[in-house]
DNA sequence: CCACTACCATACGCCACCGTATGTAACAGT
DNA sequence: ACTGTTACATACGGTGGCGTATGGTAGTGG
């Protein structure tokens, strides 16, 4: 059963999509080509033009991807409403803070879709729709915690925020996993009444 | 006096060096190139090629002219020490989010510095240096708001790692100039003890 | 007036990547 | 066995950026 020798023949737009993530999550944007990809595929190009018309379609590809992925996330947790709010939110940090989607580039295809964001107004669109997704779903938790229509958007900002920025921190070695936003999780809970 | 037509006919490695961070800050690293940074400023890529053995010394000049602006922000804030630690913090975080160094970008630079981190060692290791430095002045006003050394470094991550998100949520349109922060800060500080 | 140097323009070869055109092997259905 | 479709492989022309080589010009010292 040695998988690298047999593996399978054929390939899928999927595998293609799942290899693109990973070159994103390493090189960047700009490590999203057609020839770099068929190499780590160790295919041809004419694979690719098989199942995309061009690169930008494969990048446009991604991103539905991505933002279904992301929808997806907030559905689950929406499923299984736990009466305590303070539950909830750790689910969701720990949600989109997890390997769990490690298979299309996990926390670093974050980073680099936000970077993507900047150059790119597509993206930046699509990115907009899940952090409103995901600002709204924070706020609600604040809500239910105490805070007044006001107050709840910027705990949200506060949560959100800080982490994407706790991410970077934690790239770079500069703060431990996660201690840091529990604990302003801890502190946004109590302070709400 | 139109400066357009006339203007100066030499060019210098510093004027290269800020025409390559507007780059930078427009489209990513990726935009940093001889030929469009010399169309940009209208010349050629033999001028480049005279201030500069190439792309990659180029990228090193950016990059210490960085960690040397980010380090002179972190002595001048030392040299003026008001009494209020409150009062330093908020001179800290206006100094990191105004546009005193718009010349070189601002703040979509600094992102796209911590964008290219992650695919450079060398550039990782240089924000390294500087996040550092930022996360020990953050850490010792804590520490003047009466935060035990535990806890002093966790409230640096906080209001570091918020910074850098909420740029982030600023630069989509989905969190207001630096309220949030400032509540933050206001939580931080009161709860010093 | 001349030589010399700093600074820039132009032209060139190189390479990576794009997208297309075409070949080709495997397999399916009839 | 013949044909068609699927899923690639290969070859090609085109573009854009890199770095070099070389030519040109403007200013300066002698």
């Amino acid at each position: 059963m040695t998988r690298t020798t047999e593996k399978k023949k054929q390939l899928s737009a999927d595998d293609w999509i799942k290899a693109a993530f990973r070159a994103l999550s390493e090189g960047g944007v700009q490590a999203i080509r057609a020839e770099a990809i068929a190499r780590e595929l160790k295919t041809t190009k004419g694979s690719f033009y098989w199942h995309f018309r061009d690169v930008p379609a494969l990048k446009e590809a991604m991103l539905a991807r991505w933002c279904q992925m992301a929808t997806e996330d907030i559905i689950a947790i929406n499923k299984e409403p736990h009466a305590d709010p303070a539950t909830r939110l750790r689910e969701l940090i720990a949600l989109v803070t997890d390997e769990r989607s490690a298979e299309y580039g996990g926390i670093r295809a974050e980073a680099a879709i936000r970077e993507w964001a900047r150059y790119d107004g597509k993206v930046a669109e699509t990115a907009r729709q899940v952090d409103r997704r995901r600002l709204d779903y924070l706020s609600s938790i604040a809500a239910e915690l105490g805070y007044g229509d006001t107050d709840r958007r910027i705990v949200a900002q506060l949560l959100y925020g800080g982490l994407i920025g706790l991410e970077y921190l934690q790239a770079q070695n500069l703060a431990g996993a996660g201690t840091a936003l529990q604990i302003l999780g801890d502190m946004i809970a109590a302070k709400g009444k």
